[in-house]
DNA sequence: CCCCTTATTTTGATTAGTCAAAATAAAACT
DNA sequence: AGTTTTATTTTGACTAATCAAAATAAGGGG
């Protein structure tokens, strides 16, 4: 199991490298973990040796295959946290940031599925960020859904993630088809309830479970 | 700050002291924290020197008042911790333990008090073991609550912790005094509702906070 | 009272992570 | 090209936490 000091050393790196691939220079790194150049240069030969890292002397360090897996585990932990946070304890968005950086070394796999479910599996953190998928993947196109996005904003309904006939004749009978305009209300966390609002129309409950199918983008107006 | 070991020694000899006061042996330390006793005898000795406790030389040790309070305070992180993993997380009795281990050196005292609201300020973990007060008070008179006893099993209500008189009417058009016997049918933490069964009565619904209000002993039958 | 067992403490080493400061390589200007 | 600036790497040292193994007390029989 890798310490905390080298999921952070692998998150930074995967936060720093502008696309993937890219080396991030030692000087770049050193700042952004807050510890001198020196420091960084011995950890992360250390990291090369376990094969998280491929060090390229004098030019900068790039994640392999293997270290990427970690920061993407690393980084996931981060942003759920950050949203359970602030979805369900109701903690002031500036303020996570930091409790989310102790807890994502500490979570588990286990726990982390669970609190995954617990928001309805969403694809961006509070601040946006996307977060990354179970399997590693951090998708840059990203959509928001019902139980995950800004309320009383204007959104389009772009698509639904959910095969089964049941869900999509209940979308279609309540007016939820990609392409509609609708807009959140209220979400209760805690009850599971998320409130819709569509133009003309009265206003419409749904569990968060549904609601997290259901993505959206918000409209340019 | 303490690190997580320090914090993690202050607790073991917290809960190896059968009485307040009591020394714990070195080697009882040692054994629980699977350390060997070198170890323990070296950090023992810094951890009186910061203060934290009262080293008797080839005796054993005991918590100071300081270093009580930092104990207190780690295993009002681990219970909570725990009782959330089990109440809201659904997560297995058996797997909590070792979860909370980690969680407990990594949680802020902010998000533990609204993890504590979140849960209805439960007086008890799953296992039955008191969760010390915020004030670092554990009592060993402890009561469970309607928000965090048993389910399914007979209770007697033996006091209702709420002056309001909203709140005692409320209990007394309900039938709710102390004296009665009832048994939690169903709890939905998620909706933040607690259904009672009262004998020969019909089923009643009661709102977590209320039902945190309510303390509750087992019926010996 | 002396020896023997058992718990505790010392001593010397080790690992992870860090810093300060000197040494080195690469880039950037004349 | 030659020199200066800048980034990186080395070197030596430090702290927290640990172990192995030797040294030291404390008690408990005989």
């Amino acid at each position: 199991m890798a310490t905390s000091t080298v999921e952070n050393y692998l998150k930074h790196i995967l936060l720093l490298s502008e696309d993937a691939g890219a080396l991030v220079p030692m000087g770049v790194l050193a700042e952004s973990l807050a510890v001198v150049p020196g420091t960084v240069t011995t950890m992360v030969k250390a990291l090369a040796d376990s094969g998280l890292v491929d060090h390229r002397p004098r030019q900068g360090v790039r994640l392999t295959e293997a270290g990427s897996r970690v920061a993407l585990s690393v980084l996931r932990k981060h942003r759920l946290v950050e949203t359970f946070l602030v979805n369900v304890l109701k903690m002031d968005w500036s303020a996570v940031h930091a409790e989310a950086e102790q807890l994502e070394h500490a979570i588990s796999d286990d726990v982390l599925d669970r609190l995954d479910a617990l928001l309805g599996h969403p694809a961006v953190d509070p601040h946006g960020d996307p977060i990354p998928s179970r399997q590693g993947k951090l998708s840059s196109q990203v959509y928001a859904t019902l139980a995950t996005c800004a309320v009383a904003k204007p959104l389009r309904i772009v698509r639904i993630t959910e095969q089964s006939a049941e869900f999509l004749q209940f979308a279609e009978q309540n007016g939820l088809l990609p392409g509609t305009t609708v807009r959140v209300g209220d979400r209760n966390l805690a009850a599971g309830l998320v409130s819709l609002k569509k133009a003309g129309a009265k206003t419409l409950a749904l569990s968060l479970a549904a609601a997290g199918k259901i993505l959206v983008e918000p409209v340019k107006s």
